[in-house]
DNA sequence: GAATTATTCAACAAACTAATTGAATGACCG
DNA sequence: CGGTCATTCAATTAGTTTGTTGAATAATTC
């Protein structure tokens, strides 16, 4: 590295960032770190890895940059070392589906199908919100809704869904958020709720994309 | 890839793109691919690579959806599939700058040392230009200059440029561009010019980013 | 249609990456 | 201070990526 010009080394680094994005298990585990910090047994169980091998990716994330790790207690903490990570990923996200013919495929035959219904922006949802119009559903697993969610927004773990939906207003638009733009947990809270009959949306992104916005959380 | 779960295969072609992104000499392939189509041996001349070499690393990056090729005659011709491509390398830079301690080292020890002159913005210069009050000068090969410069822009390589000194202004401030934000061109320039005599700045960043801009070029 | 030119393909060795296993480390708790 | 728990390290194996070489393909020109 040090015999490289200053602009290879520089690109150098910038392909170590780069390469620590290439594998699909890292981004299943930025998304969940985007949610919240988690030790590395809750993200080794959560994407549904070894321990040792969650922690190796864990360890390559932290020294492209993209992560960092505190210790409390006996545990190890990872979190996004910064907001400009999810715009990486949400760069990343905009030219996959733009450009992957693979991925079109697939968004247009799962993802698609399912969101015929326009989704609501940020923007728009913060103006129903002021207005009192809107129910919010946060779709989340429980520990992540704790972490941080929506001012008023009800939590519904997807599993749940199916028998709260008597204790959701049937006048009242609701809008569902989860994780993130392609977090099917909203996808198919929105097609459940249209299929019991209530007026439902889909937010855009998710919980991290709201707080990076600089846009109120709880 | 077929029997994953629509998500896990839309992250597995994510992934993909980030793969395609994460070697240095490919990073140089993009930048020079910002610039204008360039034929496979364009891209191999100027990045140092074997043609072989750089097709293969082409056609990777064509296959992940970053780059689009046409054939012209004998020749294929590439570039970028879209903007958004650019907006992509952007946030890499920016997390790999920000992040990456030892991309902080090389950005400190070289790029921030001849940039202790402020750099201007689009918009700074957009409104200089209005008032006819800057002379800009873009020190990329003419070649690229060819393919597309900023209005009244004057070309002069930066090989060229300490026989063409008696030629620029004295009075009136000078603005250098290059290919992008780590295109060392443009700093060199600054340097050369403040060492003689010149009031000069660099802009923030390139030609491809200006033009992403929807600002006018020539 | 044969020769020329530009690019891609195929095969290979070297280097690197991913996942697994089991051992080592380091902080906490009784 | 010894035991326990969470994480990391080290070693291994299998699989992937990189760059090289030389042959194959595809369009053009003579």
């Amino acid at each position: 590295m040090s015999s490289l010009s200053p602009k290879a080394a520089l690109f150098a680094e910038f392909a170590e960032v780069a390469k620590a994005l290439g594998h699909a298990h890292r981004l299943v585990i930025l998304e969940l770190l985007a949610q919240r910090e988690r030790s590395v047994e809750e993200v080794a169980t959560a994407s549904r890895l070894s321990i040792a091998n969650a922690s190796q990716h864990l360890r390559l994330m932290r020294q492209a940059g993209l992560l960092v790790s505190r210790r409390d207690g006996k545990q190890i903490l990872y979190r996004l070392s910064d907001p400009a990570v999810l715009d990486l990923v949400a760069a990343l996200q905009r030219v996959g589906e733009r450009n992957v013919a693979a991925a079109r495929e697939i968004v247009g035959g799962y993802f698609r199908a399912r969101d015929s219904l326009e989704p609501i922006t940020r923007e728009e949802l913060t103006a129903r919100m002021k207005d009192g119009l809107v129910t919010v559903l946060d779709v989340r697993p429980e520990d992540e809704f704790e972490a941080g969610h929506l001012p008023h927004a009800i939590n519904t773990p997807l599993r749940e869904l199916a028998e709260r939906l008597r204790n959701l207003p049937k006048d009242r638009e609701i809008v569902a958020y989860c994780r993130g733009h392609y977090c099917v947990f909203a996808f198919e809270a929105v097609a459940m709720l249209r299929e019991n009959g209530f007026k439902a949306r889909r937010l855009e992104d998710g919980f991290p994309e709201w707080k990076a916005a600089g846009l109120p959380v709880m």
